[in-house]
Order: structure tokens, then C-alpha cells, then sequence
DNA sequence: TATTTTGATTGTAGCGCTACAATCAGCCGA
DNA sequence: TCGGCTGATTGTAGCGCTACAATCAAAATA
């Protein structure tokens, strides 16, 4: 016996219910709590509903119980690998306590608020968003809703719960190791658009560290984040125009950075010896480029991961850290 | 007056329609169909709302009216550009016509199968797959449902639709390239574990075309796809060991490629005089990398966008193709 | 054997929303 | 002034499921 398929039957719960000769209270048992069916019964129950082909209605179920085993996050970026850590920490920690993980992609700030309309709608269990900067309309939203949120990479004090960890920090221990190997004429390339919020702690803190060392932090260029790699060739070149005697450049991300360095290699310009370059994410071309990158490692794995936890500690009504600072490690190679 | 926030009182359509003083069906068609109530009623509501910080049951509404605005794709990888260049065409197509995308990682055959449960769950409006390598279970859950259901990339045929290109008349492309430059002792790089489904195709379209050449196609080596760039090299070192006058390799994805690059480049061996190089997927390290790489352009964005259309004729029961080629191109640079 | 206890199973009510039909108010022409 | 019409608004019923309390059968005790 097969059962026909594609058609617009729909099968219920009570379909299965019928055909197993059980009720549907004994099907909704068997699959939210199976332990409270007796094995003979649960087999057949679950038997008959592969054979139909039946999957229990989340919207229905999420709504007659008021929960969800559903956590959303919105990212902005899929390209930088750090979202890509991220994910998978979030990803890891949600599936070993029973929850589930979607994601939405949101590359401008409109659509980071339709993407929170639509997992406050789900009523998710929690929401993960990335950064501080949102339209006002999301910040309203977020503030009122009951669902737990968390901001990751968060830079100001955060609607709910935050983590992140100190870009300036990173930012002064970075310069400090491009100048104490006597780097003197640094270069800063930056994000221009929708990404430059997300990165807008980095040019004042390196401004106060370059004025702190008495060095001129005028050497300044944006790029937008969606350029990838060409954007290192782009950056390399306008700041070289405007100082020959550029001898460091500190990039944005890791791919900006591997964008400088092949420049570099078409230029025949030896790395650190004409110019020291930077990155930042530890991304994983940093170790294996030739040179390899020096770079901050932010801990995006670890973040994504945290992230859940802060979001059971809200559901299960534990009293956690409403931020959590993650700090971050300077990864010390070649490039410098 | 303003509301005070993030209590677990829950606001519903009743809470909205008391406070405005109409009906809980005004709010609703204020919401779903804002031409039907009128401009000033439409006015107080959504100001209202705004003000409670509401935002409508999607659970409670889509088991209402049994239609979903939210089409869930099923990735693999995030890893990979293709699948990123492959999201966002999804992405752009679903917001064009009022769907949202949601997205769920799953790198191996058990978490896929979470994931389209999860997806068959909440009844989304349609359903996208990576690749036609599905866990049994995967397969007679989507044989069943009524659901429409796209696998990209399908190399077998469709559980319902697919769409994809020819991987045999791409290597066949690829390869005529590096034989016509006069290389002849080729080396073929390709993913071993659960990527290696993906993939399938290209090992026997290798040994296929070599053969028809009169070539020896036995200089294999298979890596690991989350190894990313670390696999050239290693894919390398292998290959060149069990035949120094290795003088060709084709590697599974750009990254690969470039990992091998790098390689090439501390070994201070000429690309391609001292060996050609081979990439797939034409993602943006491609034409960055000094040399650029020969690579097969797959058409991610196109196949993602293209996805959404095929959902969409399945939901407007329009008559579409149940499987789309929709071809590809080789792209010719300097590493061959 | 009568009575408790235990665990499996089941009915009831309702989650928050929407389709649809019914109602209502305002306006037109006769 | 009155039906007839139009378009805004509203009540009803029910989507598929689960919490919870009620029921039932079988095993354990007296």
C-alpha cells in the first residue's frame, strides 16, 4: 500500500488519527512527548504517518502552545566569512538544545526590518540581529516586543542583550604592532554604504591611536564592503597617489586585505618589506596566503554560540549578563 | 502615553481592535487588504499598532488562511560563493513578487532532513534543495507533500522540479581547454565525504573525456570541502608525488584552485607555464587572483532567481517546466 | 474479591487569525 | 420619503494543533 502523492489532500492529524485507529491526542503525544505513548501504539502511529507522508503543522502546533523551537537571525552578509562562523556557532549551540535555526539575509537596513516583521510574526523563540545600527521603526519594534533579543557585535548599549567585544582595543593593539615595527606612514581603509555603521567604532579609534602616537591619520580611504577583494586594489592605489611613502595599510576585513596583497604581488612589492598589510576576522585566506595575514580574530564562532545561550538563559527565566564582552586576540603573521 | 515594553502580555488582533474601538476584522484587513477599510480607519489602526508594538500571528494567520508567504531554501554550504551568488538571486526574486526567504544550513544528509521537516512544518509556500542527494527519509517526505519543491542542481531527475546544467558538457568544455594548450598529464582534484554527492558527475566525465583523448585519467585526489583553500595545497602535494611531471589539475572550486595557487606561488612555479590550473564556480577570488583563474561559470544567481519562478508557476498552477538547463560558460583566463 | 494505584488514552476548549457571508450606513434617483 | 445601491464594517465558524483535566483499563495491593 502507497499512497498517492502531490495531490491537495491535506493530512491532519486527524487523518493519522483515523487510520491508526487512535485519537489525535494520542498522535500529538507521540510526537511532542513520546514517551507518554506506549510503544506498540507510538510505532504505529509514527508508521502510519511516514506512510502518509504526514508532518505535524507548525503554525498550528506553535500557536496552540504559545512557543516556538525556532531562532532567527538576520545577517546582513553571507560573503564575510565572520558571518559565516557565526552562523555555524548559532547553528551548533541552537540543534544541541532542540532548537532550530533560520536565517534571513538583510543587506540594507529596510530589509533587516522586514526580516524581524517576519520571525516576530513566526513568534520565534528568540531573535539574533547583528550590530547596533538599525532603522528606528526596528528599534521600536524590538523594544516591544516580549520575544528575547540579542545583538551580536553590538557597539551601544543594546535593546536587549548584546555581545561583542572592544574595537578599539583591537584597533590600538593592531596599530601598536604595525608601529613598533616602525611603520610610520599608515594608511586606513574603511567601509563607505549600508556596512559603515557596522564598522564605525574603527576610523575614530584609529584617529585617537595614530594622534596618541603623534603619527598623521589623515591616510584615509573607503571602500564599500560589497566590492570584496577589488576593493583592496582600489584602496592600495588611491592612498598610494596620495602618499608615496605609504609603508602600512590596515584593512577592514581579511578580504580587502588578500585584495591589497595581490595588488602587491602585481606591483612586485615585497610584504612587509615595501608595505605591512593588515586584515581583520582571521578569515581563513588570512593563513593561507602568501604572506599570511596579521589580523584580529573576533571570535565569531564563540559569539554565535553565546548567543544562544543568552537566549535560553531569557526563556528558561535565568537572570544572565545582559552584554557579555567576548575580547577578541591579535593573530600575529607575516604581513607585518 | 507610550507603552511599556517587553512584559509577556501578549498583544493580539483583540488588543489592537478594542484600543482603536472597530472590530478585530478591520484590523486584520488593515493589515492584509488596507484597500478595504478606510483611509482614516487604516490610519488609526496602523498608528495604533505602532504604538502597542504589534505585529500580526503568522502562525495564527497562515493556519487561518492556509497559505504561507515564505519560501525555505535548504543549503549546504555557506562557504561556497556559488551558494551565496545562488541565496541572493533567491532572495531578490522571492522580495520582488512578496515572499520572504528563510534560509537553513545543513552540511550533512540528517540535517537536511531536519531542515525540510522543519520547512514541511510550517507549511511554506515552496521549498528549495541543493543537489539531488537526499537522505531516503528526505526523498518520500517530498514525494509526498503537496508543497511545491525545486532542487538546484539536480543531477537526477526531479522528486518534483529541478534546475540545473549539464556537469559532463562542462568538464568536457573545461577540459578540451587544457588539452588544446598542449597539457596532458592531468591531475583531478575532487570532494571526498558528504559533499561528494554534489559532485558526483565530474569524476566519470573526467575519466569519460580523458579516455576519448587517449589520456591516462588516474591522477586523482580527493579532499575535504570544508578544508577550503588548505585542500590545494595538499591536493597538490599529492598529486605532483605520484607524478612529478604532473603539468595540470582540476580543482572542484575556486577556493581549491586558489589554495593550489598559492602553492604554485611558494614553490615559485609558474602558472600556467609550469602547470595550468583549473577552478569552477567563477566566484570573485577568480578574477582577483594573480593569475586569473579558468573557471565554469554556473550561473548561481540565475539558477536561484530562477528558482523562485518555478515556485511561483507551481503555485499559480501555471504549466512550467518541471526541469530547467540552464547552461553555463566556461570562463577563460590566464591560468591555463 | 474489592479497592487502590498507575499509566495510557481521550474529550474539551481555545490559541490568533482569516474567509465569507451578513450587516450597516450613507447616498442616489424616483 | 423610500427603496436600491455601494462600499465599509462586522459576526461566525473553523484552520490544525496542544494544555489540561477526565476517563479508562490493567496491574498492584489489601
Amino acid at each position: 500500500m502507497t499512497v498517492e502523492l502531490r495531490g491537495p489532500v491535506r493530512i491532519t492529524m486527524q487523518t493519522v488519527a483515523r487510520a491508526a485507529g487512535v485519537s489525535p491526542m494520542t498522535v500529538s503525544n507521540t510526537f511532542r512527548y513520546p514517551d507518554r505513548v506506549q510503544e506498540a501504539t507510538r510505532r504505529r502511529v509514527l508508521d502510519i504517518a511516514a506512510e502518509l507522508g504526514y508532518v505535524p503543522n507548525r503554525a498550528a502546533g506553535d500557536l496552540a502552545s504559545g512557543q516556538s523551537r525556532v531562532v532567527g537571525a538576520v545577517v546582513p552578509s553571507l560573503k564575510n566569512s565572520s558571518f559565516y562562523m557565526f552562523i555555524r556557532g548559532i547553528s551548533e549551540a541552537a540543534s544541541e538544545c532542540g532548537y532550530e535555526l533560520v536565517i534571513s539575509l538583510a543587506e540594507t537596513p529596510e530589509q533587516e526590518l522586514a526580516a524581524v516583521q517576519t520571525f516576530l510574526g513566526l513568534r520565534v523563540a528568540g531573535l539574533i540581529l547583528v550590530g547596533s545600527d538599525h532603522e528606528r521603526a526596528t528599534v521600536d519594534l524590538l523594544r516591544k516586543t516580549p520575544l528575547p533579543v540579542v545583538e551580536a557585535w553590538a557597539t551601544s548599549p543594546p535593546v536587549d542583550m548584546g555581545i561583542g567585544y572592544s574595537v578599539r582595543k583591537a584597533m590600538q593593539s593592531l596599530l601598536r604592532i604595525v608601529l613598533d615595527r616602525g611603520f610610520r606612514r599608515v594608511g586606513f581603509v574603511g567601509f563607505a554604504g549600508d556596512a559603515s555603521q557596522r564598522y564605525s567604532e574603527r576610523l575614530p579609534a584609529f584617529r585617537d591611536y595614530m594622534a596618541e602616537a603623534g603619527l598623521d591619520s589623515s591616510l584615509i580611504h573607503l571602500v564599500d564592503e560589497a566590492d570584496g577583494f577589488s576593493a583592496g586594489p582600489a584602496a592600495l592605489n588611491a592612498l598610494h597617489q596620495r602618499d608615496a611613502a605609504l609603508d602600512a595599510i590596515l584593512c577592514p576585513t581579511d578580504i580587502v586585505a588578500a585584495g591589497v596583497l595581490f595588488e602587491c604581488g602585481r606591483r612586485d612589492w615585497p610584504v612587509p618589506e615595501r608595505i605591512a598589510v593588515t586584515g581583520w576576522g582571521d578569515f581563513e585566506i588570512a593563513s593561507e596566503i602568501t604572506p599570511q595575514l596579521t589580523t584580529v580574530d573576533a571570535k565569531a564562532h564563540e559569539i554565535g554560540r553565546q548567543t544562544v545561550a543568552m537566549i535560553r538563559d531569557r526563556i528558561d527565566e535565568r537572570q544572565g549578563p545582559s552584554f557579555v564582552d567576548l575580547g577578541f586576540s591579535i593573530v600575529r603573521r607575516a604581513s607585518v
